[in-house]
DNA sequence: AATGAATGAGCGTTCATTCAT
DNA sequence: GATGAATGAACGCTCATTCAT
């Protein structure tokens, strides 16, 4: 189940992109089967089928080609995630899907989720970039009147928190729709949503998604 | 800041005691600067002020004593959450208490936030160690009829979380009471505890603690 | 199966000589089951019940508790098999017996016969320790007209070698009279006996003995 | 007198095959210097003129490196061997000639002679590559009616064993062509040909070879 | 004499990094 | 640009040895 999220950005460049492309999906392979820690240079230039010293003409450190894995990540989870959302107007109905969708990819493939969550404990930076999607859509949701909360980094952290545990909890046990509505719910009572409505509020934007 | 808390538990035993508990305080103190991953076994005993080969008299390998570490101050923060319970019958009044005598003490410690966190995102165990203290209170809410909730150890999972988060906060931010009531507020509110109720519930609860 | 070599001998000797034998016996232990090689002084020490430290107060290394061990070993083999051979007079029935004899020992005690093995490869000194029995019956036999040989070291080495082969391989494929009657028959060839003789000889001098 | 045995026969190899013989080479060097136990990697790297960490690029720990010694020694002195062998029909002739090359060859190079002595004592694989020249020819002397004999492995190492005493010796004690006929008389014997046609056998067929 | 905690030199092993080809 | 052999610092771990008690 090889993915090449960064090969793909670039299939028409030159061949110093390629060969850069090839080195961060490696390493995006890698990073999926052991998390951020042990990943070594010389097993991501072999993964690549390249050599060793190759990595030095286009990284200085390990550090660096992790940081940009999860960066490409995460601006490709935030892509997928818009896509979906087109025409969506409710705040909340925005909320639950963005989450959904979210939850889902993490899920769908493995290697983006285990770095999601790796690079939610690690960085600052990270953690506002997977928050970011939600920032927006809180707001509105405000000015909506649907929800009783202070807008800050603190909820957003305590919002990508049970996101991330709902991410976990499935990776290490398995995939489970039931675990996905469970965090949305526990994020619309976060927020303030009346329970009498949160579970049919559930019922009709939390779907089984049609991947493969 | 070097806190003993091996030392202190061991102070009048023989030397092979005052050793080991050297060297698990040593680790810990390790632990709290650079979270669990990175401590070298070298860089424990020179900061004991041992030589290396002496771990090897006490620990089979890094895990042991990290593991140890861990252990310890979870039941050393259990041990001074049961002290202020003593009495309080009410489950809301329960979880309020520990869960804010929990954050306080995280943050009283650094060393031990430190490895709280590190622990939650690292072994299962641990993680229930953490939100042990919460399971025997969530029970008696929901004979109570304060909470509607699923209990098992997702849900203790997303609350634990929720204080972690709290705990990182303020240790990378600073102490601040309010984010602990917040922690408090989004609890009760993950616990299905009626909205109109939580801020005099709060108010009433999670005072500012007597701590140095 | 520990057998107290040392501590017999010394019996009612003090207790600094009942310390030395009890490290010689741990010694000997430990090198029937792992060699001379691999035994470390702290195995030895703690196999014999006493402190680390105490080892030095009796020897100065490895290497001297193991000369030690062996020539014990060589000094009492001699003193069994000279035992078993009071009134044989001829030169072939006094090498049939101290050979069988060798090979009975060393067999039936495997932690003696390991460390006859491993001398027998390793000091010169040792190889004449495990010949000397021979010597003076090969001398015989010149006398009474038996054998036609050159008697000097390299043809006492040639059969100690047929017997250390001979031993080494009951220890690895367990014990056989038959590899023992072998052995004596080409020492018998060695030593320019008649071929037709040698099969009555054997029968007649080479029985199994009445060990455990 | 360093001899190149890895290394001459890859004279002409590329970089990686030139520094693994280097490392073989090194690694023969020392084993004939103070057997196959003590030698250290380090040692290996540091007279092969290498870094440490080199070792690892071509060998995963010291065990194999020595095993690869063993094994191409013992080939080549198979290569050699047969080479002086072509065309000599008579098995008794053909068990002296290869016993005396045998000989020969480990005493000219000592090297390889004490490689052969420290494996013989150490491995069953390495027992059988010796005394494998012999098999063949042993039974062919059975067949042609010269040997009165039990054709097994025991024998084999009977026979081994008493060239290896012959090496061993001449090493110790310096070249003894007057040994090695000792050695060639006792196998004789041993294998049952009549003592009063050993002399001229050994006469005719063991004879001062050219070597250098 | 006996103890056993402490030591630290020494070895094996890993892996990021360099550099000649 | 790509290679991959070579490097050597760094760390884990062992164990003979010392010494205060």
């Amino acid at each position: 189940m090889t993915v090449s999220l960064f090969q793909k950005a670039n299939q028409k460049a030159g061949k110093r992109e390629r060969t850069r492309a090839a080195l961060l999906d490696s390493a995006l392979d890698l990073v999926a089967q052991q998390g951020m820690e042990t990943v070594k240079i010389s097993e991501i230039t072999k993964h690549a089928g390249l050599a060793n010293g190759t990595f030095y003409n286009y990284f200085t450190d390990r550090d660096e080609i992790i940081w940009e894995v999860s960066y490409g990540i995460a601006k490709e989870i935030g892509r997928q995630i818009d896509e979906g959302m087109v025409g969506v107007d409710d705040a909340i109905e925005r909320v639950l899907t963005a989450t959904t969708a979210f939850i889902d990819i993490a899920i769908d493939q493995p290697e983006w989720g285990a770095v999601v969550i790796s690079s939610n404990h690690h960085t600052t930076e990270m953690r506002k970039d997977v928050t970011r999607f939600l920032r927006a859509d809180l707001q509105l949701g405000l000015e909506q009147g649907h929800f009783s909360i202070t807008l800050d980094q603190y909820l957003l952290d305590q919002i990508g928190s049970i996101i991330v545990v709902c991410i976990r909890t499935q990776l290490e046990e398995g995939a489970d729709l039931n675990l996905t509505r469970r965090a949305c719910d526990y994020i619309l009572r976060l927020l303030g949503v009346a329970h009498a409505d949160i579970p049919e509020l559930i019922a009709q934007h939390v779907q089984p998604t049609a991947t493969s």
